[in-house]
DNA sequence: TTCAAAAGTTTTAAGCTTAAAATATTATTT
DNA sequence: AAATAATATTTTAAGCTTAAAACTTTTGAA
């Protein structure tokens, strides 16, 4: 399939959804809706302007916002992914000149990531046009509605981090 | 990095939130982290329960909602995904038997698939599983709150719709 | 009818991701 | 001090995903 002939207008998991399915299963589907239609445009929007991908922009955004120089596994916790994943993401970046890599001095297995200056001027750019896109993609929501969808996504993590708490408990017995 | 040793215990993005933050950079971390504890959980309890993955089951249940045969190109389409994606996907399916595969009668271009006996069995048991998991995950939720979040989430996907429409018009120029 | 365009699908190359195994270094135990 | 355990990272194998190229078959035009 050529990039012009795409076959789908936008990310919709909502198009199947029939009358008797259940609110909370289409809940799940209309955030499932939402969160795709903002990942995708992030991730459109960083390759069309900085050539780049939303993982390697958040191994930007770590190093950073951490001022100084972050080892494979604190980027890892951080980022929440394998320490195998970050291991080639440091790597796309070394090469393309965005950060540079060096053992700890005081623990060779230790190996440190920083910004190259290349790299942080790079992501500069890249964090203010995020910030434009996000708000533009909300314009249309009040102040109030921001406020209501924050506080009822807390309630919704709430729930699901107990049900999982629940369930954890179950498998241990 | 062992199973066991897994270096974070829940996918949460808002962690690095900071106070300065603006409200909508917050609900998009706020969101990408709901979504992706329901994705995980999913995923985490199809591959437990029934040894597969979420793309294999999107696939079966396009398959088991179409009732009868659907060529590889309405699959792409209903899914929202490139040809070639599925080809790889129906092709793990096929090697485990839950579907097969037959070129159309009248046009040999077309891959028709649909569900084995054991496909739509093992389906069935899937998809009564993933309706509980999402219920749960819901549970303390009131009716009042799901709906608001239900309509909240729907006036973010028009915002996003009407911000994607307008930077279209603006790349047509 | 023959040949070029269109349509449906598969293949390929590249990147992201994980889990598990392997490697290298440091810390601890005996 | 030597052996063992723990820690940090990389490698490997497998799967998902895309874009682009290639392939097969059908359609349509000359």
């Amino acid at each position: 399939m050529k990039a012009d002939e795409v076959n789908f207008e936008r990310k919709d998991y909502e198009t199947g959804v029939q009358i008797q399915d259940e609110m909370e299963l289409r809940i799940w589907l209309r955030l499932l809706t939402c969160s795709n239609l903002l990942d995708t445009e992030v991730r459109t929007r960083l390759k069309q302007t900085a050539g780049t991908t939303l993982p390697r922009f958040d191994i930007l955004a770590q190093l950073e916002r951490h001022k100084g120089p972050m080892s494979m596994g604190e980027l890892s916790k951080r980022l929440m992914v394998t320490n195998g994943n970050v291991t080639g993401l440091v790597e796309r970046l070394a090469s393309e000149g965005m950060v540079k890599r060096a053992p700890a001095p005081d623990d060779r297995r230790i190996q440190m990531v920083s910004l190259t200056s290349r790299g942080k001027e790079n992501f500069a750019n890249m964090a203010e046009n995020h910030r434009v896109w996000i708000r533009a993609m909300m314009e249309q929501l009040t102040a109030n509605e921001l406020n209501s969808l924050y506080d009822l996504l807390a309630r919704l993590k709430e729930s699901i981090l107990t049900a999982e708490q629940k369930n954890n408990l179950e498998a241990a017995e």
